[in-house]
DNA sequence: TATTGTTATACTCTATAACTATA
DNA sequence: TATAGTTATAGAGTATAACAATA
């Protein structure tokens, strides 16, 4: 099994696996340009003190709209038992509103107060900037590159 | 500053900026794409007994030559204090070691085992295999985006 | 004096399981 | 019975500060 050696982008990078596909290269690419942007992110949720957790929360409620708590879990890819604690936390901080649902008195719906909606906003435009890898290409890369992804994501 | 109405983007999905530039646009879809890939990853680690974080240490190691503590913290974006305990974990499973460095006692080298050699190995072919929204791209779409994405990181 | 790695501390995230109050 | 959310628990990640050994 590990007789299947490593081929010359093995030994250039690293990280990469053995003779990539076209997509498999593209979405190595990909990867690595979204992990090398994981520092910003950390330290804009510290310059708020956020944990990223927290910040992923703010981000993934609707300012327009309640959602309940196990939709929040859904998004944020962990146990409902977690966003208690992740919930409680915002709350304490003036940023998220505990209310209950109209047809079921079980859930709870999760609001951004005016300051978490605030918040949330700010964050988000920081978030949106792009890299500067991306933000240097010219401009005919960059559409091309944002029709592309588009297309995949069937934005 | 919450006058700045929301764009028809924003409404649509929710977490998009106002406005956003063609890179800026290109960026957000880059970013939605990886955070999609985020449970399987999780669910990647998980099948080998490993923690997000522990499988992101053996990823950052090199198969050929040993590394630096400090070199791995650098890697994971976490304090170098945090490395001892990942470390120590992985060291108890054999799938790392500890030696010391040629020219500077206090410097500790990591180098994978045989077993952690073997189970990186895996764990990057697995999570090198892209996800179904660019390996079902056309073959010209997946050659752009990779040109591109070349230029853009310098590979 | 400065640096590498460790230890100590405190807090957060994480999953599992048991519990409640509803349904 | 089943579901939404909480609580309890234990383990792991996180940053800060203090420390030992070495440079």
């Amino acid at each position: 099994m590990s007789s299947l050696a490593s081929n010359i982008s093995d030994m250039a990078t690293g990280a990469q696996t053995r003779s990539p596909t076209v997509a498999g290269e593209a979405w190595g690419l990909i990867h690595r340009l979204a992990m090398s942007q994981k520092g910003r992110f950390v330290a804009l949720a510290h310059e708020f003190d956020l944990t990223p957790m927290q910040m992923g929360a703010l981000n993934s409620l609707d300012p327009g709209a309640p959602v309940p708590m196990s939709e929040l879990a859904g998004a944020l890819h962990c146990d409902a038992s977690n966003v208690t604690g992740i919930v409680d936390r915002l709350e304490a901080r003036g940023l998220v509103e505990r209310r209950g649902a109209e047809h079921d008195r079980r859930v709870r719906m999760l609001a951004l107060t005016e300051e978490g909606a605030r918040v949330r906003e700010v964050l988000a435009a920081r978030m949106s900037e792009p890299p500067p890898a991306l933000a240097g290409l010219p401009a005919a890369d960059q559409r091309a590159l944002r029709d592309i992804l588009r297309r995949a994501l069937g934005a």
